[in-house]
DNA sequence: GAGTCCCCAA
């Protein structure tokens, strides 16, 4: 209340400042013409993005001591909002409205609360608001849009739920904002609601790109991807942002080949050149797919669509999108071509090239670029330390990236959020130190996470604790009983410490819940094409024959980390030979041999058989093996890994 | 004559 009356007492003064801009003695309220004028040239401006002329002709016309009318104020605000100096600011509007009896007019006080959200003040909107007594459908949306961009949620659908309340009928915007927070909070059963209800009261019709679009991208962010494909394919319009929305949802549900076709049908549609996100998007897809062939046709369509007409920042993100995808595809020579040819630089540049050393395990080098990153002036943020905490973490680098933790807040401000703390709980835990992780948990100062605990849990399976093991699966398990990969780590637990009982408890559990484990799988190129292979693959023989001749360069099978009981060695074996990598390496090495790097992915985390064998097979066979799990990239040479053994 | 909406790189 108190900072209310501080506000208008504020708007006041700056009021007079405000109309000695205007020469307020001589100032006329702008005749009909001049007005639409105004408004009118800077919204055309504006709408093609050119501020500064928009300003210019506001410059001339304050020179001529005109005030403005309350039709001028919305846009004099949206041009406020898009010059980084404006010459008139926020609260400068506000008393302006106070004084001359603006702020009776919806439009002019949807504009100043819209105006006091973009500066990040929600105080304001909230005072404002309450006292609006004409509130329409624009200003409820606006609440809920302004909320819900912040990541306020609740307050955005209280906000909603009002508006039903006083019985105000939502329009298609509202709809669309309501789906866009759906997609957010993830809630199928609210968004399948609404769009029955948009449909109900022909709010939702065919034609409406931006509405189905955002119907789309609820249903996909709802990991519901038949619904979207089926609203996407009825669409009879698309634009890029609705392919974005398809393309993206198959991509986070694992489908990149179809996520893949559905790029192709894209151009095949013959739409203009895709926008770089799109672009980056599909070369994030060949870097998880290890699939260099498309990324490398990629690399060359990017080069030959090149034009002036494509902005720098576009041009940085598709080379940035390109040194991601060159460095996740095995090829970090390419990866470092690009980045030393790049005439301009951005964070996310930086990142990636950190990030794609940690996961090489070359940790100094990661190092080295973090600190010529910061010394060129450019500041890391919430991403760049998560990739710098997860290369000091795969490289035992504990004191180095205990400093960088120590650094966020106190040299750049960034506030760490969970996945920093995850980050720490790794480094401590994954170099043994599983008690100072403990002690950093119980240190926290927000409640540690399902992740927290299951990074630990992780981290004491790698170290052979029960104990404390038991304790992070218990806590895991308590804030998700359904996460079916802390059961599994549990039971690997047990299973090394030969408590079979205790295994078959914990698969009792999870059968209970009906949840089973994610199936392995590798896959590898050949020659162009891409194969795939699942557990219990018929091409196991291959890799039969493949340890028979590892076996001979004095290779030895390690059985210690089988995960159920098997009585034979001769089991036991034949169980190692079945893991999904060994099939793929047997397949490329028993075949006609394919290029002299190998390259091969698997979804799940290799394991310690897995990675003696490629030790071994990249020396009897004289070959560079490429393995990438989803946090490491092992390259194989001379009976060596580049991960030396710590992963 | 004015104000609100979809997707998007590490």
């Amino acid at each position: 209340m108190q900072r209310g009356k501080h506000l208008v007492q504020k708007s006041f003064t700056c009021a007079i400042s405000l109309t000695r801009i205007f020469s307020s003695s001589s100032s006329k309220a702008l005749s009909l013409d001049t007005a639409f004028s105004l408004s009118s040239t800077i919204r055309y401006h504006l709408s093609s993005g050119q501020p500064k002329l928009a300003l210019i002709h506001f410059l001339q016309w304050q020179k001529r001591g005109i005030r403005p009318d309350k039709f001028t104020i919305p846009v004099l605000i949206k041009l406020s909002l898009s010059l980084e100096e404006p010459p008139l600011h926020g609260e400068q509007f506000h008393s302006f409205a106070i004084k001359f009896s603006y702020t009776i007019d919806i439009f002019v006080s949807t504009s100043l609360v819209e105006m006091y959200f973009k500066h990040g003040d929600f105080e304001a909107p909230l005072r404002l608001f309450s006292e609006i007594t004409n509130k329409d459908v624009t200003l409820f949306t606006v609440m809920i849009s302004e909320f819900s961009r912040n990541g306020l949620r609740c307050e955005a659908m209280g906000f909603f739920f009002k508006m039903l309340n006083e019985r105000i009928e939502p329009n298609k915007i509202t709809l669309t904002t309501i789906f866009s927070l759906c997609s957010q909070i993830k809630n199928l059963t609210f968004g399948k609601v609404l769009h029955g209800f948009g449909l109900r009261r022909a709010l939702i019709i065919m034609d409406d790109l931006i509405l189905q679009t955002s119907v789309v991208d609820m249903y996909a962010k709802c990991e519901n991807l038949c619904y979207a494909k089926r609203v996407f394919d009825r669409m009879r319009k698309r634009n890029l942002a609705s392919w974005n929305s398809i393309i993206t949802a198959y991509f986070a549900n694992g489908m990149f080949q179809n996520a893949l076709e559905l790029f192709r049908d894209l151009l095949f549609e013959g739409w203009q050149r895709p926008r770089s996100s799109m672009l980056a998007l599909v070369l994030n897809i060949c870097g998880v797919t290890t699939d260099l062939r498309k990324g490398k046709e990629l690399h060359g369509y990017i080069l030959k669509c090149s034009s002036r007409e494509i902005s720098e920042m576009e041009k940085l993100i598709e080379f940035n999108g390109l040194i991601d995808m060159y460095i996740k595809t095995g090829n970090m020579t390419s990866a470092i071509l690009i980045f030393e040819r790049m005439q301009k630089r951005n964070v996310v540049t930086w990142t990636i090239m950190i990030s794609g050393y940690g996961t090489y395990g070359l940790s100094q080098k990661a190092l080295d670029a973090f600190d010529e990153m910061r010394s060129l002036g450019i500041k890391p943020d919430g991403v760049t330390f998560i990739s710098i905490l997860s290369a000091c973490s795969h490289s035992g680098l504990v004191d180095e990236g205990r400093e960088i933790f120590l650094s966020m807040n106190r040299d750049y401000d960034t506030v760490p959020e969970m996945k920093h703390f995850v980050c720490m709980v790794d480094l401590y835990g994954r170099a043994g130190r599983v008690n100072e992780a403990l002690d950093f948990i119980s240190r926290m100062p927000i409640e540690p996470s399902k992740f927290v605990w299951g990074t630990l849990l992780s981290c004491c399976r790698n170290h052979k604790n029960l104990k404390l093991g038991e304790f992070a699966a218990k806590k895991a398990l308590e804030l998700d009983r359904y996460d079916v990969g802390n059961y599994i780590m549990l039971s690997r637990i047990y299973a090394d410490a030969k408590r079979w009982d205790d295994v078959a408890k914990v698969r009792m559990v999870m059968k209970e819940l009906g949840l089973k484990a994610n199936t392995a799988y590798s896959w590898v190129e050949k020659k162009g094409k891409v194969y795939k292979f699942s557990v219990g693959d018929r091409l196991k023989e291959f890799s039969v024959k493949m340890y028979d001749i590892l076996n001979k360069a004095g290779f030895e099978p390690d059985t210690s980390s089988i995960g159920h009981n098997l009585e034979h060695e001769e089991a036991k074996v034949s169980d190692l030979c079945g893991h999904t990598e060994k099939v793929a390496l047997a397949f490329v090495l028993m075949g006609d041999g394919g290029e002299k790097l190998i390259r091969i992915g698997k979804n799940l985390r290799v394991c310690k058989d897995c990675h003696e064998a490629f030790k071994f097979a990249s020396k009897a066979y004289g070959r560079e093996i490429i393995l990438k799990d989803p946090n490491l990239y092992h390259q194989f040479s001379q009976g060596c890994c580049s991960c030396n053994d710590f992963w």
